[in-house]
RNA sequence: GGACCGUUAGCUCAGCUGGAUAGAGCGCUGCCCUCCGAAGGCAGAGGCCAGAGGUUCGAAUCCUCUACGGUCCGCCA
């Protein structure tokens, strides 16, 4: 049940039948023909725009026709009143049955609030992605928990989803990784070694160096290069795949797919997808204009394949193979892509660091040639997060060994909280992430906010339990005996779930969903706090229970949304604080 | 030189497909605990939506230009 798609049919229908009765003209387009809730409560439960959007079209006053359709929506059962204000608009007020409805399909309806728009359409989240080179850092989480969330929220509108991790697996620093882990080999076998520019020095390595030597020996001690590198490096690969999803589970994120750069070399697969650029005739031999502005020195014009990305709106061809006959590694990212169009998603969004800005035009461009503008591709952009720690911005520093690992943030300040709060700002403004206030148990601190909600329809359900009152059966209540005005706004933000979870997918902005949560818990505190000076609005009414089973019926309804909304964010609602 | 993102209250940020008097939290001011959990509550002050043009019944929202900030720009992935 979705109350606002509902009464938006209900004002369609009334349109259709004003046009069938040669009020209005046959024809009209109703797109932009919106109900909504208004800003104002004063406005009412719901407005609509129709006669404003349709006045021109139909040649017609705004007014005139809000004072029709107004007298078709009285009509309905479901309508009590219908006004024309402003310079147009229809405010509706709803019967307070329609509440009722609204919070019996919260508590009975396991699907409210889920939507049919995605019609199970394929759809293919990949997100994280980071270089199988070490453990996961707090700059990847943003993206990481971002992607995650998102590919909930599309799962839960009806996409069928894919989360798929790409590993980068075939480039020069897997290869800097493997002479890095070869090191800490020769160090588990009682060796001196340095570690010089151009290796990875960092402790994490260590436990590999020495599984490398558990699993070989010392058949690699002293050897050349060439002995074992290949060795090594997918051992090495496969070690720091092993620690990501360690990491990635400690954040609750589990990939349905982790795909291989490396799979697609040799393999054919490269070839197959340049191929089909080639026989669309959008790749070329040619050279590259020098780069406007700062002049890089050793800057020598080079002949190369390039593909015609400008056809699809990028500023520049871009290489796919160098003179020599090397791959750039915008080839594999073209492969990966054509993989996934060829798979049959009927969409796909990529969330990238803010750091490859620069590579969403190229790859919109990809995807569009090699799918021919049938797969839309969605690249979202995960801002930089600035920590900070006792109230100073705390800078990350590889060199310097100051470098916060997921883990770390993890241990600090937990998995849920580190979700929520990353998904409280749209994924492309910066963001300033606050490890005391993450960590304080407070209104200043919008997850315990929300958990805190949560817990207190549990502690009212302990209470009620307690006094021998039966819950048992939420639905059965008769909730017009919950039916004060503070009641019923909680009621209205519950009826604003499903259209919360149609715009938050449509616009791929998961922080939607925990904006919503917010405000749905502070209706709830709102509520409780209410009951402080009114004790008719406490929940629990011990001389009279069918009204106390009523008022536990709107919470509970209440409770059910802060479920699935906090599922969809991957945060574990909480049945008491401690 | 160019591309992309941003600029909204003192601070951190929301703002739906363009819709009515632009919202929240923090901070500030004033009131309030014999009250289902004060881990607070209620109320109030605070805005030229960076600036200038344009589109229209209507613009924080769309378009153009300017300013400021961030990210990035062949031969690393």
């Amino acid at each position: 049940m979705n109350l606002f798609s509902d009464i938006r049919a209900l004002v369609i229908d009334c349109l259709d039948v004003l046009a069938a009765e040669g009020v209005l003209p046959d024809g009209l387009a109703y797109d932009n023909v919106t109900v909504e809730p208004p800003r104002d409560p004063a406005h009412g439960d719901m407005a609509t725009n129709a006669a404003m959007v349709l006045a021109k079209p139909a040649r017609m006053k705004p007014r005139d026709i809000a004072d029709a359709l107004a007298g078709k929506l009285g009509a309905d059962a479901r309508i009590s009143s219908a006004e024309v204000a402003g310079p147009g608009f229809l405010n509706l007020r709803l019967a307070a049955g329609v509440w009722a409805d609204v919070v019996r399909a919260a508590l009975t309806d396991a699907s409210y609030g889920t939507s049919d728009m995605g019609q199970g359409r394929k759809i293919n989240v990949e997100y994280v992605s980071a270089n199988p080179t070490g453990p996961l850092h707090v700059g990847h989480t943003r993206g990481a928990i971002f992607g995650d969330a998102l590919a909930s929220l599309l799962d839960y509108a009806g996409y069928d989803v894919t989360r798929e991790y790409y590993i980068n697996d075939g480039g020069g620093q897997v290869d800097v990784l493997a002479r890095s882990v070869y090191l800490r080999y020769l160090e588990a076998h009682g060796q001196e070694v340095t570690f010089e520019d151009g290796t990875y020095p960092g402790d994490y390595l260590i436990a590999a160096g020495e599984a490398l030597k558990d699993k070989v020996g010392d058949a690699y001690v002293g050897k050349d290069e060439d002995v074992w590198l290949a060795e090594v490096r997918s051992f090495a690969t496969d070690a720091m795949m092993d620690l990501i999803r360690e990491d990635l589970a400690a954040l609750g994120i589990k990939m349905d797919v982790f795909f291989s750069e490396k799979s697609l070399y040799g393999t054919g697969r490269i070839e197959q997808a340049i191929d089909d650029l080639k026989s669309k005739d959008l790749i070329y031999w040619g050279t590259l204009k020098p780069p406007k502005g700062k002049m890089p020195e050793d800057w020598a014009p080079r002949e190369q394949w390039l593909f015609k990305s400008t056809e699809f709106g990028d500023d520049e061809d871009r290489p796919v193979q160098k003179g020599d006959g090397a791959w750039t590694y915008f080839a594999p990212d073209i492969a990966y892509h054509y993989d996934k169009v060829t798979r049959g998603f009927d969409g796909l969004v990529d969330v990238f660091g803010a750091d490859h800005t620069g590579y969403v035009k190229r790859m919109k461009a990809a995807v569009a040639a090699l799918s021919e503008g049938r797969v839309p591709l969605d690249i979202k952009l995960a801002q930089i997060v600035r920590l900070f720690k006792n109230g100073q911005e705390f800078k990350m520093s590889k060199r310097a060994g100051t470098f916060i690992t997921v883990r770390d943030l993890v241990d600090e300040v937990g998995k849920d909280v580190a979700r929520f709060i990353m998904l409280t700002r749209k994924n492309d403004t910066p963001f300033d992430f606050d490890f005391d206030k993450a960590v304080e148990q407070s209104k200043d601190n919008p997850v315990f906010y929300v958990q805190y909600a949560s817990a207190r329809v549990h502690s009212v359900l302990r209470k009620a339990a307690e006094a021998g009152i039966d819950t048992s059966d939420p639905a059965a209540a008769d909730l017009s005996l919950a039916a004060h005005e503070a009641e019923l706004a909680l009621a209205g933000k519950i009826a604003e779930w499903p259209r919360v979870v149609e715009v938050a997918a449509r616009t791929h902005e998961p922080h939607r969903v925990a904006l919503y949560l917010y405000d749905l818990a502070s209706e709830l505190h709102s509520l409780w706090n209410r009951g402080n000076d009114d004790a008719s609005l406490r929940f629990l009414q011990e001389d009279n229970i069918p009204a106390t089973q009523a008022k536990i019926a709107l919470i509970r309804a209440a409770n059910v949304v802060i479920s699935h909304g906090l599922g969809i964010l991957g945060v574990t609602p909480a049945k008491e604080m401690r």
